[in-house]
DNA sequence: AATATCACCTATCAATCGATAGATAGGTAA
DNA sequence: TTACCTATCTATCGATTGATAGGTGATATT
């Protein structure tokens, strides 16, 4: 049986996706990821050829399946606007959810290599910037749909990414930092007339 | 005169920004940040008592007068919306073209301590957002001012911040990366309405 | 002219880093 | 039983790290 490689193997990545993600690549060491794993620093080897190899792999099990999560959302039978509603709240509760991946993205779009950042373009996110592009384009003919795409995210991820200096900041509530309250004000913003509200 | 102790602490300072910027605390080394600044590492400990104090120099020195910027501009002898679109075009423009400072601003976010945190929400963003709440109270009286302020910045600093992976990204032109077409961009999410462009 | 301070240097330290070599216990197949 | 494979271990490597000790020449002060 493989079984025992396997098992240890993913546990780990399990540790090393905190660590990394915590962290960052080079505040973390060979033998604090193997302490956390419960094995000797010198196994590591046995599984994984390097350290980068072990973050390579870290962000790779990292981003895999964010890719579909939300395309069945966009593809929902609604009306365009609702399907906007509908997808800003998922987008929103997965994105709280999941601190590991957004400080994971936050490092590599600071560190990543081109080579990376171009892998993360094409299988994390292309397929859902499409699918969005699209929904924005009916919802709003007119409008630049990439631009478009990348505000709304940005409004959803920094709204959350910032939560530990927003603590300090002039009207901070602490329902701010609440996934729906976020994805609330988002929706409105996109779609309300600021001068009348 | 104490004038070459105070030009070689500037040439480190100025020289450490851009590795720090580039780089991250933890992957430049003092030896580093000595060649660049034209002395040996040792010497650097004449100026400062370790490298800690050397990153907390180049956060302050770099996040400094960031703070008085945008107060004119807010003030301004106009209209609540030509202020807050003055406001836009001028922050991207100033953001633009400072990269060290947007990527100092991320890894701080990312690494920063509450400490450190606390002290930039005071000193470099807590009167600019007050000036920018209060003006989204005039030209939107219901809005959450906290939240709005969010929202704006994270729209212009994203954008810029993103370059590096939008570029692989689908609809993307060259001219996405102009800070008049992201403030552009911006102005008209926040002010038109989404449904009739 | 003698002395002190400044601003750097050379040489070196202990600690930690990623990585390798080789041993070992337990399981599997012939 | 013999031989091999698996998954870990102990021990150690050279390189690099942040930091210190102590020396040196130029400049300024007395």
């Amino acid at each position: 049986m493989g079984k025992n490689k396997d098992n240890s193997r993913q546990k780990i990545l399990d540790v090393a996706v905190h660590l990394f993600s915590k962290s960052g690549f080079s505040n973390v060491s060979i033998r604090e990821i193997a302490t956390a794993a419960g094995i000797k620093s010198a196994s590591l080897y046995y599984h994984f050829p390097n350290k980068q190899s072990i973050y390579l792999a870290v962000i790779e099990h990292s981003f895999a399946n964010k890719a579909i999560v939300f395309t069945e959302v966009l593809r929902a039978d609604k009306s365009a606007l609702e399907r906007l509603e509908l997808f800003i709240y998922k987008f929103t509760e997965i994105m709280s959810k999941d601190e590991n991946f957004r400080r994971l993205l936050h490092r590599e779009m600071l560190d990543g290599d081109e080579e990376r950042l171009k892998y993360m373009a094409d299988k994390v996110f292309k397929e859902q910037c499409i699918a969005i592009g699209q929904l924005m384009k009916e919802v709003s003919p007119e409008c630049d749909s990439h631009m478009m795409t990348i505000s709304i995210s940005s409004l959803i991820i920094h709204h959350l990414e910032t939560a530990p200096i927003r603590k300090f900041l002039p009207g901070y509530k602490p329902e701010h930092d609440q996934p729906d309250y976020i994805a609330g004000h988002v929706y409105e913003l996109l779609t309300k007339e600021i001068t009348k509200c």
